[in-house]
DNA sequence: ATTGGTATTGCAAGCGCTACCAACAAAATA
DNA sequence: TATTTTGTTGGTAGCGCTTGCAATACCAAT
């Protein structure tokens, strides 16, 4: 006896409940019961009470992977993103895009790739046999965009969040020269005159001879501004502690000390608290001798003294629109591949307050 | 045939390769390719190679959902954890463990749920058909046993991680009272004779005639310092800028100015950050007049001036120990439920140093 | 009474996979 | 050589579900 018990408790668990179960329960076929649990159309009212009736009873939850097998699809979205430091500033958006999913009764699946595994998310996409997937890339564009074509060929439709412009796929992104030109129209307003930037420096190599640059001295130009110089700090994309000491590094080089500007216009949130305390170590008073703009709206920025003059993404709003675009080609919608800019706003706190 | 065409591309997709098309191309049987793919005992060298060859070639890519049915196992870990803001300092482990599971083959589910939502995890974890769940818990103790229950009952086993002392549940969580020892022992050797502690009125109010406030009282007494007085925070649980601005809020309570300690002393790096600021437009100084600390070390606490001395919860290995304790229960290991507690790290910065 | 719908229900195939069992070949033992 | 053993392979049932098709029942119309 006590063994049998014993056997018993070694049992992974109850019973689950099946169709089969449920249908026998309420003295029908299990086909009755799929369709009636689907509340699928072609079920009487009194069978159709009886059968939810005795699943209500059994406790029966619909087992998804069977399910998924027979329907040759599986309700799941994937959502690839970097790991989570690069992604901080998102994650309310990442939450964001779990419930509108959930809401549609789909699953949201997040998977979270370094930037070498691109082939591994393709693989899991297929095993898992994802319905679509919407990417946060991690990875150079071509390398994105093999990734983007292979998912295509499966079936598996894909939006972009966040790029830059990559034309000829879905995705949506914030309009980053709107957020530079309202720091812009900001710091003129306060008497700004000559503005240095903080940036990654392959940014800084790429922005040397790119259109961006030309952007930027038009916009400076247009409000009467000059750019004082450059600041290019060793680490890219990876937010976080090892970010904030580069961007201390790149700060105590002779080139940036030699720099004065009016306002030192930082890249991201954790480079511009960077600058702002080095500036203050150093023995400039932030705003009155430089102000200092971050980017991101992080969190924190505002817990920083001076708290923090930023540019403030609407993630919320962008993910909402990729999955919008995304619903449509799930939904079978053809057509061309659609881009949508979503417009950031400025968060004006104390670091320019001159 | 241009509608032809048009069809074609409205298809979901190419061919997706099964075990079928293996075997085919490879000449074998079905199961023999079953075996060979998952590297089974049991299939010559020469005709594994022959299979693998041809599977590699299609770009076989198993398909989980068939294989769960099969199998009756999925290999599908969830997670289960409050919504983002509450989880940000746990953010690295979650990442750590999502590379752990990776690791072993499995795949990991994250949902997150908010306080009410606990018949959802359970939905969420019988249709997916978990194997096995990691709970970091929002919401009460009774109602967190309930759902723990309900899993085991599905044979579903968990793990909590982090809540305070559940006595018969496998857990793991840190020892929050060595996590005050720390700080007391550093604060002490700083010459502080005068504590104030500052939490949520929740925590507060428990304190004042339980235990913890034994502890503390005793551990104030064995330093040779005192109690100076309890600030109470208005919001509880949910990190992030609501908080902040309570803590302020709590901060400016004519009770809470009277307040001269030595040492404040907050729950997390949150309210600490709060407190700075606050005492700091009050016209005094941290740390010479006041000294503070946090709690949690989150990524922002280096960045503040002054930068904040504070508890560092050791995440990782809570969470790399529960995910051992949990494959104990996967591997059909029974035996009295286990408990583990991690050590904190004190991070000594400026908001300290007297 | 016969026919032709229409609405509801049941049957059974099959989604891709695993695992049991039988079939067979090759090698080892008697 | 006969017999067991061992190792490798193929056949097939079935995991829980959906769905096309056939079967039935019911009603109205001829």
């Amino acid at each position: 006896m006590a063994s049998a018990g014993r056997e018993r408790s070694l049992k992974r668990g109850a019973e689950r409940i099946t169709l089969d179960g449920v249908a026998k329960e309420a003295g029908v076929s299990l086909s009755t019961v799929s369709r009636a649990v689907r509340d699928e159309y072609g079920v009487s009212p009194d069978v159709r009470t009886r059968v939810l009736r005795a699943a209500r009873k059994l406790n029966y939850v619909p087992n998804l992977q069977a399910r998924s097998l027979a329907l040759g699809r599986t309700n799941l979205i994937g959502l690839v993103t970097p790991p989570v430091t690069v992604m901080a500033p998102h994650l309310t958006g990442v939450a964001r895009i779990e419930s509108l999913i959930h809401a549609e009764n789909r699953r949201l699946i997040h998977f979270r790739y370094e930037a070498g595994e691109s082939d591994k998310v393709v693989e899991i996409a297929l095993e898992q046999h994802w319905d679509g997937a919407l990417i946060f890339p991690n990875a150079p564009e071509d390398v994105t965009r093999k990734l983007i074509a292979t998912l295509a060929k499966y079936g598996i439709p894909s939006v972009v969040l966040s790029p830059p412009n990559w034309a000829g796929l879905d995705y949506v992104t914030f309009d980053r020269a709107h957020g530079v030109r309202l720091i812009l129209d900001h710091a003129a307003q306060r008497g700004v005159r000559t503005v240095a930037v903080m940036a990654a420096t392959e940014e800084i190599a790429v922005l040397a001879n790119s259109p961006k640059y030309c952007f930027l001295e038009i916009e400076l130009q247009r409000r009467g501004m000059e750019l004082a110089g450059l600041i290019g700090v060793a680490k890219s994309v990876e937010l976080g502690p090892e970010l904030y000491v580069a961007a201390c590094d790149a700060m105590n080089t002779p080139q940036a000390r030699a720099l004065r500007p009016d306002l030192l216009m930082a890249a991201n949130d954790t480079m511009a608290v960077a600058a702002i305390n080095c500036l203050i170590d150093r023995g400039l008073r932030v705003p009155q001798d430089v102000a200092v703009t971050g980017f991101d709206d992080a969190e924190w920025s505002r817990y920083v003294r001076p708290s923090l003059t930023t540019v403030r993404l609407a993630i919320d709003e962008m993910v909402e629109l990729g999955w919008n675009l995304l619903k449509r080609r799930l939904a079978g919608e053809g057509g061309e591949p659609q881009s949508m800019l979503v417009l950031p706003s400025l968060v004006v706190r104390q670091s320019t307050e001159r």
